[in-house]
RNA sequence: GGGCGGAUACCAAAGCGGCCAAAUGGACCAGACUGUAAAUCUGGCGGCUCAGCCUUCGCAGGUUCGAAUCCUGCUCCGCCCA
């Protein structure tokens, strides 16, 4: 195993970090690693617990693909064990843990997006139901009995919710030293994770040292603030661009990226040298245009990303319409008199929730028909076929029977 | 185990017998302005063919002409004492 450089190695991995307990350590273990021809084991550890993957994912995902890439052996850990007692690192509320199926399920999609990022055939992938599974209660007591709730309250979020007399359900605790000792049963180099989880990877450094093993390098890397630009992204929060996505919808997400985001969007998401992002993002038009076409090629190819572009210059430029019009076919029963209130018409068609939002929308002027501007909530639509707007984005094609 | 406090719409948070579909802020949606975004302003933000009606204020009962507001029980949460 040809391993390059240990400067250059550095240099692709220190990209875009928070942390790297530390540097030195990882130095002496890529020296070591290149002088014994010997990859190093890196670790990073996935709790499928939601079914889909988005972008925010894809950040630590990457690193792991720097390291792949260099020639190092990548271990995904699936958390068949761990999601379900439930992550409760940057949560403020205790999450409910998953059942066995959910879990297995999740695995499923999961590990099919991962593959998107990473050489899925080069991987180590492994669960720590391995070792948890078999596990009985009195080896949970004893792994419990390792750290002591001071320094559990140590972690950031543990500490806040505490302060602020949120509820902290006594199986939380446990989750750091679940994770923490999955690096001890992987015998880790390196682990990965997002910034949030430092106090997890570091606990994962005590466990191993207790057992006489190296600590591991703890890397984390930032949190991904969602399209609001100021949550981490996150699918409840549905401000999240998933990778499984059309292009066009990612394409579309992308570009209501806020601007301030952009340069870390770059960073984060795309190989474009540091030098050059700044000056990119100097127009940040440009650049965020530039951003989605590299993201949405990462996933749906060159002519992917191309399409993509135009069909949102079609829409957002020229005032065009989706190519993806929906048609939707209207049921007899909803018409009075031969004909379709508008509003009804907007909510069978899945432009708004409700009759009642749908009159709303009307009534503000938000709705058009056929291109132009309805704003009488007492419009009825006799047979025949309706293109219907609301706001810029959401449209379909809306056919009302005749007599 | 005991004492105290709390549970209101997506979130936070007012309301404490009628004027409450429920103040306010945030989030969100639509409009104006921008070929992106941000900022700002405007309208909306339970449902219903809607000047009216219906279902909501942890759950279940009860008191009252009338309850989110009062009473009883239950569930959950926080704090304090043991």
């Amino acid at each position: 195993m040809n391993f390059p450089p240990v400067e250059e190695q550095l240099a692709v991995l220190r990209r875009g970090t928070v942390d790297l307990v530390d540097e030195s350590d990882l130095r002496q273990r890529l020296e070591a690693s290149r002088r014994e021809g010997r990859p190093l084991r890196v670790k990073f550890g996935i709790d499928p617990s939601s079914p889909d993957i988005h972008l925010g994912h894809t950040v630590p995902l990457r690193k792991l693909r720097d390291f792949q890439r260099l020639g190092h052996r990548v271990i995904v850990l699936w958390g068949t064990a761990t999601a379900m007692v439930g992550d409760p690192s940057g949560r403020n509320k205790t999450r409910p843990p998953l059942t066995r199926e959910q879990v297995e399920a999740n695995k499923r999609t999961y590990r099919e997006q991962v593959g998107a990022v990473l050489d899925i055939g080069n991987i180590e992938e492994r669960e720590n139901g391995e070792w948890f599974h078999r596990q009985s209660f009195m080896d949970c007591i004893a792994l419990a009995s390792r750290y002591t709730v001071a320094r559990m309250l140590e972690r950031d979020d543990f500490q806040k919710r505490h302060r602020e007399r949120q509820p902290i359900a006594v199986h939380e605790f446990l989750y750091p030293l679940l994770q923490g000792w999955d690096s001890v049963e992987l015998r880790c180099d390196v682990e990965i994770g997002g910034s949030d989880q430092l106090f997890n990877l570091l606990v994962g450094r005590d466990l191993q040292s207790q057992e006489g093993q190296k600590p591991q390098v703890c890397l984390t890397m930032p949190l991904l603030e969602g399209l609001d630009g100021s949550q981490k992204m996150s699918k409840s929060l549905g401000n999240y661009v998933g990778i499984a996505e059309p292009a066009p919808v990612q394409f579309g997400k992308l570009m209501r990226v806020p601007n301030d985001l952009l340069g870390k969007y770059f960073l984060l998401l795309t190989d474009e040298p540091a030098e050059r992002v700044e000056a990119l993002c100097r127009n940040p038009l440009e650049a965020k245009f530039a951003l989605a076409a590299a993201v949405v090629a990462g996933y749906h190819g060159a002519a992917g990303a191309e399409a993509a572009r135009a069909e949102y210059d079609r829409v957002h430029r020229d005032g065009g319409l989706p190519s993806d019009l929906p048609t939707v076919a209207v049921d007899a029963g909803l018409m009075r008199d031969g004909t379709l209130w508008l509003p009804a018409a907007l909510a069978v068609a899945g432009l708004c929730s409700s009759n009642s939002d749908g009159r709303r929308l009307v009534q503000g002027g938000g709705v058009r028909v056929d291109g132009t501007v309805v704003n009488d909530p007492k419009a009825q639509l006799g047979p025949g076929s309706y293109v219907l707007q609301v706001g810029k984005a959401k449209a379909a094609r809306v056919v009302v029977p005749g007599g």
